[in-house]
DNA sequence: AGGTCTGTTACTGA
DNA sequence: ATCAGTAACAGACC
């Protein structure tokens, strides 16, 4: 469930490889959601990792060449660090990173929406994907004028706007759902009808439950999320997400497939005009 | 056994 | 511009 908390997670645990030395990548599948750059051995051998660290979703891997190699996770994928005598070759291990001191990273992605990408330091951010994204929820720029000026005028829900990465970057599914419910404002909500007192609760409470999700390792409903294979815990935190039909006090929970994906919320506690109805 | 669902993103065509 | 639908893929679940 790689989102912001997941690969804030995944980065903390890959600071011990600063300074460390990249001998070879091997490239066991050439294509996940995109094909991996045929040169990415070659441009990294023996190049040091001088910085890690994370954009939006995205875990970026600066090296001494003036070249950052640039992962995204997608659904599924996991990286993990080991010693290379620990390490027996995994189902779905795409891509292996061999370090100096005898260590290995791997990239690991049973379905495939993951990628690895290459680009000179100083024209990353030029890549589409990486300029197009939003703010990131711990940028103090991320205030309510900001908020407002995104929601103006929209009639698209706010949880669709909370999913969108180019307005804030790195809140999923998961967190999207628990950030409304914290917030106490409905989902179906239209941008529109947020007004600068209900941003600014949102914007506590994004920072508040990715916070408190760092601070639990994350969420592991299916897999690892931390680079040495411990498991993330904030799945036992969750008020909304996957408690369908379950009590918050004496309020059901309600799962409602919004733009495709699921929507957990509470109707009673999350008010609003626009909430679907419920008959039963 | 087969149909349905899932944490992401990006493309299509209306 | 907006948005519903779909695609990439594997596996868990019922």
């Amino acid at each position: 469930m790689p989102e912001l908390p997941e690969v804030q997670t995944t980065v903390s645990g890959l600071q011990l490889i600063i300074k460390k030395q990249i001998t070879s990548i091997k490239v066991n599948t050439t294509k996940l959601r995109y094909l991996i750059p045929k040169k990415i051995d070659q441009i990294a051998k023996n190049k040091e990792i001088i910085r890690i660290y994370r954009l939006g979703k995205y875990i970026i891997f600066e090296l001494s060449n003036s070249i950052s190699l640039i992962f995204h996770l997608g659904m599924t994928g996991r990286i993990r660090l080991l010693k290379k005598s620990d390490y027996r070759k995994l189902k779905h291990d795409h891509i292996i990173i061999y370090l100096n001191y005898n260590e290995v990273i791997i990239f690991n992605d049973p379905r495939k929406f993951g990628f690895v990408d290459i680009s000179k330091t100083s024209e990353f951010k030029q890549k589409k994907y990486i300029s197009n994204l939003g703010l990131d929820p711990f940028q103090k720029e991320l205030d309510e004028n900001y908020l407002l000026n995104k929601f103006d005028r929209s009639s698209i829900p706010i949880k669709q706007l909370l999913l969108n990465q180019k307005i804030v970057a790195g809140i999923g599914n998961i967190y999207a759902n628990e950030i409304l419910f914290d917030a106490k404002i409905s989902p179906f909500l239209p941008g529109s009808q947020l007004d600068f007192h209900k941003v600014s609760k949102l914007i506590k409470s994004i920072r508040r439950i990715l916070k408190k999700a760092i601070s639990f390792g994350g969420t592991s409903l299916k897999d690892y999320v931390s680079v040495d294979g411990t498991l993330g815990n904030f799945q036992t935190k969750f008020k909304v997400y996957n408690r369908e039909n379950e009590k918050i006090s004496k309020f059901r929970v309600r799962r409602v497939i919004q733009y495709g994906r699921s929507t957990f919320f509470c109707p009673n506690l999350q008010k609003s005009k626009f909430n679907p109805p419920f008959y039963t």
